[in-house]
This record gives C-alpha cells, structure tokens and sequence, in this order.
RNA sequence: GGUCGCGUGGCCGAGUGGCUUAGGCAACGGUCUGCAAAACCGUGUACAGCGGUUCGAAUCCGCUCGCGACCUCCA
C-alpha cells in the first residue's frame, strides 16, 4: 500500500509520513461527545476532520477501523458537586432517566453528523456498556503499582509513574510546573498528590448513576473510558488518536499514563488534534456559553445568525480552513462559504455539459497533482479547495469553447472532481434531488412561458410583473439565452 | 503566574527565506440582458510594531504591543 500522507503528530510536533503498523490495516479512535446537551458548532469540527481522514485513508486503499466513543457515563462536573455527574444532574433537572438523556442527545448527535455527512464510525462504543472492561483496567494499573486505593476510590499515581515514564510529553508539560500550578481543591484530600485523577470513584448516596465494583459502588474516572475501549477494538497500540485540541491535557495526557501503565506500551502512533472553532476570537464552548449548536445553525434560529446556514456550507465552512488553525464563526465568513460552494457545485454542474472535441488543449494533470500533494500535505483542504477552484475557471474556459477536451480527458476531469467533492471532501449537492412537486412545477413553469410570450411581445409590463410577483413569493427567476430557469430560495 | 500558540489586503483564510498575483467572499470594471437577476471574464490593496541575521524576510532571531488556548468539564 503506496500513499504519501503525511499527517502532524502532536507528540513529536512535527509532521510524520504516515505509516500503519500492520497495513493494510489502519485503526483510528476519536474522542465523540459526551450526550448531554445538544451537538453545537465545535462538535462538527473533529467529526468533520477524521471523516476526512477516514475516506481519504479508505481511498488511499487502507481497511480502516473508526472508533468514535460516546461519553455516557458522566464526569465529575467539579469539586463542588463532587460524586454528582454531568449526565445525572441533567436528568434530575429533567426528570427523566439518565439514560432517556443520553438516548436523547445521542440520537440528536448522530441526526446532525448524518446532515454533515459524515460516515458512521466503524464502532460507535459507549462508555457504559464498558464498565467491567474499565474496572478490569483499573486493577491491571493497581497491580503494576501505579494507581491506590482511598475509601473506595482508586487514584492514579502520577509521581510514581512519572519516575519511570514521562508524564506530560504529549501537551509538553512538566511535573515540576504542574506542582506549582494546581490549585488545591476542597475535598481532595484523599489524593497524594494534586494532579493525580480518579480512575474509580465511589459515590455519594446521591449520585444515581453507579456501578458495583470491587472498591465501591460507583463509576469509572472519566480518562478512562477512552484508553479501554480503544484498546479493546484496536489493540494495545494502534496508529491514529484524534480529537479536540482542548483534550490534548488532561485528558489525552491521562490516556497515554494509563494504558502504558496498564500494558507496558505506548498505544497511540500519531495523536492529532484539530483546533477550536473561536466566535468573536474566543473559543466556543459549552462552558462559557457562546456556542451555537447545530440545530440552530440549520434552522437560522440563534441571535447570532443572521440567515440559516445549510449542513454542507457548514461543512465546506470547516473544510477551508484548516484543521490545526482556529476558525472563527461569523455570519460573513459563513455566507462567503455558501458562494463558495455554490460556485463550485455550478462549475460540476457545467462540466456535466461540455461537449468533448478531438483534442485537448488543456493538461489537467498539474491541478491534480496539485490536489493529491495538498491532501498528502496534513489535510491541506483549503489548498486542495484552492486548486479546485483553479480547475473551474478552466472549465468555464472549455464550455465556453475557449479551451478543448477530448473525450478521455473529459472523463477524467468529471471522475476527479467526484472523488474530490463527494468521496473525499464529503460534500453533496443539496439542491440536487429535492424534488419540488410536479404539478406545482407545471404551474410555475406555465407562469414563465406567459411571461417568456409577453417578453416576446415586447410587452415588459407583464413580464417584469410576472417576474416580481414570483420574486416575493420566493422563486427566483433566471433567464436564459432562450428560456429560463427558477429556484426556490 | 506556568506552558503553548497566533497577529496576512474590506472580511474569511493558505503560504513560512528569493515567482503563489494562493483561493473564496465583498468591491470595482466588462460581457450578456428590453431592464434586471444569475452566470462568466478582468482588476486592486497585505503580511502588528521596532531592531537584528542575510545578497535577499511576511517567512529566521530578539524585544514591544495586541489576542487566544491549556493548567477545571469541554470538540
């Protein structure tokens, strides 16, 4: 299996050709979100980035095994309601069952990622359904030495590990600093040291979502749900982690501490992490509250939108940055990209009616190859995006007679930009497809044809009424060399 | 406070030592049109500031200013 990927590695801060370990197989794990609260904006960016990576790497050939995570089983939300989890507290404010919470938001999830269309993750585990896995996890960390039993909970031992390991090389910290800069919390006595987090936590009489174990009734620490199951479905090591930037430390750092602890080996080869999504230059999140979630960017219905954004100007939003640098949401950029889009889909909807000749008097063969090396190039796609448009100026060029193709080269410049457009960018023509209803469509095409006879007539009265009246009910008419054509905005 | 990153033309966003006019949007001009719209073609403006290295820097180094991320749940 031949490619000339070269993928970023956060760990060696460098980018790495991208070699799997057992090729042709490729096995990638993505931190997906945890179900409480309906997917926004920032959700989109890494299912978007390593769908990319998916249906590139299965294009390049490779079997890929994608395993994306749902976090149900909570988190502590911090030490003021210490043993009471992010997905509880929800369903008590809701009066449900925590897992009617999470069926919810998983199920509003996965509709949104459907819109973007992104492709199901191989296997889709939940941290639930693996409990005894983790608690299995935990005793392999307690008996290697590297973790301690407290009043029912069980705390990693970064200071021990750190002795013989490094703890901190994936975000490049150091114990030392983390001594100085971690503030003491209340009710953390219980642990050696500050920095050490929960594998197991026993809880309180309130926390409802609980599991029997050997140390406690309780529930698993929230790192590591990720090491377990990526291990289980992809092996003690595997090639690909990704996920967010802002889970680059703790949570990846704590990953990499558990699963050498527990086997002895490094499991992840190439760590990549795509950047935030910023608004007004600061990163969108649940927490501080300034995020728009994907329903809302859909619908319009949002203070800071000012128009409903489709699924794939989303998408293409996302695609012309890219991955590792921050975006920043603004109406303007947003509408930018739809033109964008819209530009590019009406230059493969031309391409579809050039004509071929006998020769061609274009070589394609540059902007391809173009593309390939920005794809190659850690997912350049703004670059790839760049060359595409580069592409559809030469295609305006051929249907306007400007330039030639022959009938081989035609078939070739459609097959391209299908595999780059659809296959490998994931975009899809919404417009296409929506069928409208045929006896409406007689109407307004009836409509036209009185006024295509007014125009004739040179009776522009009519016509221009005809025009502007369809105009307010929202159908654009746009006229031809001889007809017309209408959409609906 | 510690660690890390960023600052590119009206906006978004690539590029990281010498030709990339990157690209998109907007703007302006043109073609088309009864007029429009749409579409297509063409055009301009840039590298936060200061200093240094270099034959040559947006690109390397230093300082200054501004912004952000992580250090606490987060995509």
């Amino acid at each position: 299996m031949k490619n000339n990927l070269t993928i970023y590695n956060t760990l060696s801060r460098k980018k790495e050709k991208f070699e799997p370990i057992n090729p042709p197989f490729v096995g990638m794990y993505v931190c997906g979100p945890t179900v409480y609260g309906d997917a926004h904006l920032g959700h989109a960016r890494p299912a978007i980035t390593f769908d990319l990576l998916f249906r590139y790497l299965k294009y390049l050939g490779y079997k890929v095994r994608y395993v994306r995570n749902i976090t149900d089983v909570g988190h502590l939300v911090n030490d003021a309601d210490e043993g009471e989890d992010k997905i509880a507290k929800k369903a008590k404010l809701e009066q449900v069952e925590p897992m009617e919470i999470v069926q919810k938001y998983a199920n509003s999830y996965h509709r949104n990622m459907a819109q973007l269309n992104t492709l199901s993750p191989s296997i889709e585990p939940h941290a639930s359904g693996h409990i005894i896995e983790q608690a299995e996890m935990v005793k392999q960390i307690l008996k290697n030495g590297y973790a301690y039993e407290v009043n029912g909970s069980v705390y990693f031992d970064i200071e021990k590990y750190n002795k013989k390991y490094n703890y901190g090389k994936l975000s490049g910290r150091k114990l030392e600093d983390l001594t100085a800069n971690t503030r003491e919390l209340a009710g953390q006595s219980e642990k050696k040291n500050p920095f050490d987090f929960a594998l197991w936590k026993k809880a309180e009489p309130e926390h409802i979502m609980r599991w029997p174990s050997e140390w406690s009734d309780g529930f698993p620490g929230w790192h590591l749900e990720c090491s377990v199951m990526s291990t289980k479905y992809l092996g003690e090591k595997f090639d690909i982690h990704g996920g967010g930037l802002d889970l680059q430390f703790p949570h990846h750092e704590c990953e990499i501490a558990q699963s050498k602890a527990a086997t002895g080996e490094d499991a992840v080869k190439y760590w990549m992490h795509n950047n935030l999504i910023t608004i007004e230059g600061q990163k969108m999140s649940k927490s501080l509250g300034n995020f728009i979630t994907l329903d809302e960017m859909f619908s319009g219905e949002n203070d800071l939108l000012e128009q409903a954004y489709s699924p794939m100007v989303v998408r293409f939003f996302i695609l012309q940055a890219h991955y590792r640098s921050t975006l920043d949401f603004s109406n303007k950029a947003l509408q930018a990209s739809e033109k964008g889009l819209q530009r590019l889909f009406k230059g493969m909807e031309t391409l579809d009616k050039i004509k071929p000749s006998k020769e061609s008097s274009i070589n394609f063969k540059d902007i391809k190859d173009k593309s390939f090396n920005a794809l190659n190039d850690d997912l350049n796609t703004p670059i790839l995006i760049a060359h595409l448009f580069d592409g559809i100026k030469i295609i305006n060029q051929l249907y306007s007679g400007d330039e030639t193709i022959n009938d081989t080269d035609l078939t070739d410049l459609k097959n391209f930009y299908k595999l780059i457009v659809f296959d490998i960018l994931g975009l899809k023509n919404e417009n296409k497809g929506q069928k409208t209803d045929n006896k409406f469509e007689e109407v307004v095409n009836l409509l036209l044809n009185i006024r295509l006879e007014a125009k004739k007539n040179k009776d522009f009265e009519t016509s221009d009424k005809i025009r502007d009246e369809l105009n307010k009910l929202g159908i654009v008419v746009k006229d031809k060399k001889d007809g017309f054509e209408w959409e609906i905005q």
